[in-house]
DNA sequence: TCATATCTCGAACATACGTTAGTTAGACAC
DNA sequence: GTGTCTAACTAACGTATGTTCGAGATATGA
């Protein structure tokens, strides 16, 4: 039987409202719970709606979950490029990398529960959940790696590491300050100062 | 009625094997997995015995997480103690932040399953759970504390940082090593080196 | 006003979970 | 040999989960 074309397709978001509110609760919950401690029951009494509901917006609890683990990526990768884009060109590559980390710190801290969902719950899920998100990962990581190879090559990083343990610290240390970031405590600006001053010239005095 | 002591009391460690390899591959799977998506039946299968079984060793798997949790903080406590006591009395504080850093790393990477499975769960617990493992927590971090505040005294640690915000900071670096940390490219001890140069001095030349 | 598309609901489903209980087999003591 | 302790087993219980599905409600457009 012959297949009845719409005249106009439907607009692709429909209801853009409660599907990011549902991804929004998703991910608090995620962060503060983990994956498999979520039931959608709770995703959907936090998003104000039924459980069965979720299903018009989504085919399952899996592709929540790969929603809200590569908005945890994007987020801080858009806010770091933006600032790097934004350097002059002649900027040195310290002054790149302070941008990025100064990206890094607010994608992070500022879309706290995606990117904390991320980062915890990113080795418990299945391989299959895994390697779909894989990409998106590899994605900001070889961002990284340029942006590091270039201060290598301009002779600013140090040389007795590798530029890839440099990153895999670097990263790992700057995801973590999401667990212990506390707002209350200084202003954000102040935060980026003390990190990006750590991150440069270490925590001991020149001997 | 009066109750009838026994003479002597039944060993307090019944059969240690066993329990030990409860704990071990529940640690495991905690890690890779997640504490709510690991199921007792798994645990037991991978020790060899049937979910029943388990009862006979723990009250709940409550009790298990809780015994995970703490072993995970303690063999990194413990291997830090070990190596800052091992120090002469008259050693630098970079010196004894070097034992504390290689201790740390030490502990952390030998017992993979328990101290990730501490990392990675912690934030997902209930808080019931949570209270109980505090005081562990605080223990190993008042130890660094008081680490990092003689250093300071000692005009060794650069002052431009809470020691608070640099035990956070450092610690956090610390602990997602063991996210990344590959033990088939170079030797331990070269990888102490490099993250324990990062810690002290940085990433980049000084300006 | 009617028809259609959008969004939500409520009830049900099969499955899987932590936990309990009763039982059994072997080891050791008297 | 009898009784007790240890350590494991099997089977079952109640509950909660992800998901499905048909039926309503609301709004939009002819």
């Amino acid at each position: 039987m012959a297949t009845k074309f719409r005249e106009k397709p439907p607009p692709v978001e429909a209801d853009t409202a409660t599907r990011e509110r549902i991804l929004l609760e998703a991910a608090r919950l995620f962060r503060h719970r983990g994956y498999a401690a979520t039931t959608l029951r709770e995703v959907a009494d936090a998003s104000g709606i039924k459980a069965g509901s979720i299903y018009y917006h989504f085919e399952s609890k899996d592709q929540i979950l790969g929603e809200v683990l590569d908005k945890g990526i994007q987020v801080v990768a858009d806010a770091v490029r933006e600032r790097v884009d934004a350097l002059p060109a002649d900027a040195t590559a310290r002054q790149r990398v302070a941008a990025a980390v100064e990206g890094h710190l607010w994608g992070l801290l500022h879309h706290g529960d995606f990117t904390s969902a991320n980062i915890r719950v990113y080795g418990q899920i299945p391989t299959a959940a895994k390697n779909r998100h894989r990409m998106v990962r590899r994605a900001y990581a070889d961002y990284w790696d340029a942006l590091l190879a270039d201060a290598l090559n301009r002779r600013e990083l140090r040389a007795d590491s590798s530029t890839a343990v440099i990153r895999l610290f670097v990263i790992g240390a700057l995801n973590w300050t999401v667990e212990w970031y506390n707002p209350q405590k200084g202003s954000f600006q102040d935060f980026v100062r003390q990190v990006t001053d750590i991150v440069f010239d270490g925590t001991f005095r020149r001997k």
